[in-house]
DNA sequence: CTAGTTGCAAAGAGTTTGCATGGCG
DNA sequence: CGCCATGCAAACTCTTTGCAACTAG
């Protein structure tokens, strides 16, 4: 647990909570911060600090090599399954509906129970397939 | 694409027949080679000719920080949605019927199309869960 | 003050690559 | 025999850690 609000801490949870349903690394935080006020050791050490107080969740996305961080402080982002596009990498958020829908079927005839916050569905947005049709990409 | 059938790939493709749903890193692959007989380089470089074949699909677990691999190379297995248990490692499939609702109902309702071979939803398994309340862990 | 936190640089872990050797066809 | 693939070691990338300096409370 953290006991000191420093700058840099500070600095790091607002970004965060201005970029909530987005995975970032650690790499793409440092770069949000124009400023480069806080140094690559002090953002992962306090991405692992944010992540055992339960604020933060760690995933990737297929492909990629690195490790991607969720900021899940409400209750909002924590409850939610997200939808990552594989194309532009933007985030959606599954309906409430078919969220619970879907955990409780799984629950009741798996015997399985999802982890929301640790669960992404990759696939390819509305926007990109639209794109692809225009442009003729390959389906 | 390969043009030799070496000892190696074979070795590799066997070992991956035999694990076809398991998501398995590079290092996990060589212990299972008890006699060592594929570098760390060979597996390396055959994971990526497997994968831009579309025979693998590289994925990852939330927390680790290594890649893994699920061979896909039968329809069966690229088709199916996974259920991989945070707890023990293992993976289920989602039962065919609900992976089709599931798929269907996010393409219509968010114009979303999932990935299946790319996703996983991740949780705890019935064993896990079971093992959990025996053991008195908290829930 | 004084313990927690930072920045830097060095160490680690995992993955990729260059190059000479070896093996498939 | 010729070209592709392998093994080794070095290079890289991303992440973690040791330590002295700094700073929040």
């Amino acid at each position: 647990m953290s006991k000191y609000e420093t700058k840099q801490r500070k600095r790091l949870t607002d970004l965060f909570a201005s970029h909530a349903d987005e995975m970032l690394s650690a790499e793409q935080l440092y770069a949000l911060l124009d400023d480069k006020s806080v140094s690559m050791s002090a953002i992962y050490r306090n991405l692992a600090e944010l992540e055992s107080e339960g604020k933060l969740t760690r995933l990737s996305r297929p492909g990629s090599r690195s490790i991607l961080y969720r900021y899940t402080e409400n209750e909002n982002c924590r409850e939610k399954i997200h939808l990552s596009c594989k194309l532009c990498g933007k985030t959606f958020h599954l309906r409430p509906s078919e969220t619970e829908k879907l955990v409780s079927e799984v629950e009741k005839n798996d015997g399985f129970l999802i982890d929301r916050a640790n669960t992404v569905l990759f696939g390819v947005c509305g926007y990109c397939m639209e794109n692809e049709r225009r442009t003729g990409v390959a389906k």
